[in-house]
DNA sequence: CAAATGTATTAGTCAATGCTTATATAAATG
DNA sequence: CATTTATATAAGCATTGACTAATACATTTG
């Protein structure tokens, strides 16, 4: 499943969302979804493998517990993605400070094996 | 549909792409995604009207010509989501540089009405 | 160990999406 | 004006995706 078919779906929008905010248990994802989507515990549960199998997140175990954590590579590479369309909404000047990390950020990078993104 | 579905569907993505490199009528933009992806005329009509209702992009007449431009504010509203991300890519020194960037858009959009991107 | 808890998987349903073929509409051209 | 060219829309079909209910599996607890 591609990186934006991921992103696609609201609930896992939502779960990358609180994820970037720590490691959660999978029954703590499930509540706050639970309560903001109304869906069950096994339909959280496919989103996170999707979420795993798609590479934006990690788990390990603690116990019978399964604790998410982000893995931001895919969101770095659809980040990378925009990077031909900046120029339509980032202003001249303010592009060279941009310019600056990314150009940086892309020079550290440049010896990886890359997947084309598209 | 949501900004995320549109960016789904790698014909899209490509359409996207070409449209950033400028104005193209319909019909080149059929010539290149068939030569590409192998769809039919009517297909990438189909995906051109998916863009232009979710606003990625404008088309106007030119005779019978129909010519399709990017309309970049989805894909902001697609890099404003990753906001809160970027910290885990982007070193702390030059997340000043781009902080720097985005905080002055932000100001200069502060007034707009603007949907929330999830 | 038996029951309870935490999580994942399976099977089945329904709606949405992307394609094709056929056709409609409008402008250009001989 | 009839034909051709440029593009859009409609109808039908196959696939995919997201859900629920049921169940399996592993760990904790009494």
């Amino acid at each position: 499943m591609h990186a934006f078919d991921v992103l696609g779906d609201p609930v896992r929008r939502r779960i990358l969302e609180l994820l970037a905010g720590g490691e959660r248990a999978s029954g703590d994802v499930v509540e706050v979804i639970r309560r903001e989507f109304g869906i069950s515990q096994p339909a959280v549960s496919q989103h996170l493998k999707v979420l795993r199998d798609s590479g934006f997140s990690v788990v390990r175990a603690q116990g019978a517990r399964r604790l998410y954590a982000l893995d931001p590579e895919p969101l770095r590479q659809v980040d990378a993605w925009l990077d031909p369309f900046r120029r339509f909404w980032e202003p001249r000047l303010e592009a060279l400070a941009t310019k600056i990390a990314r150009g940086k950020r892309r020079r550290r990078l440049a010896a990886e094996p890359e997947g084309d993104p598209s």
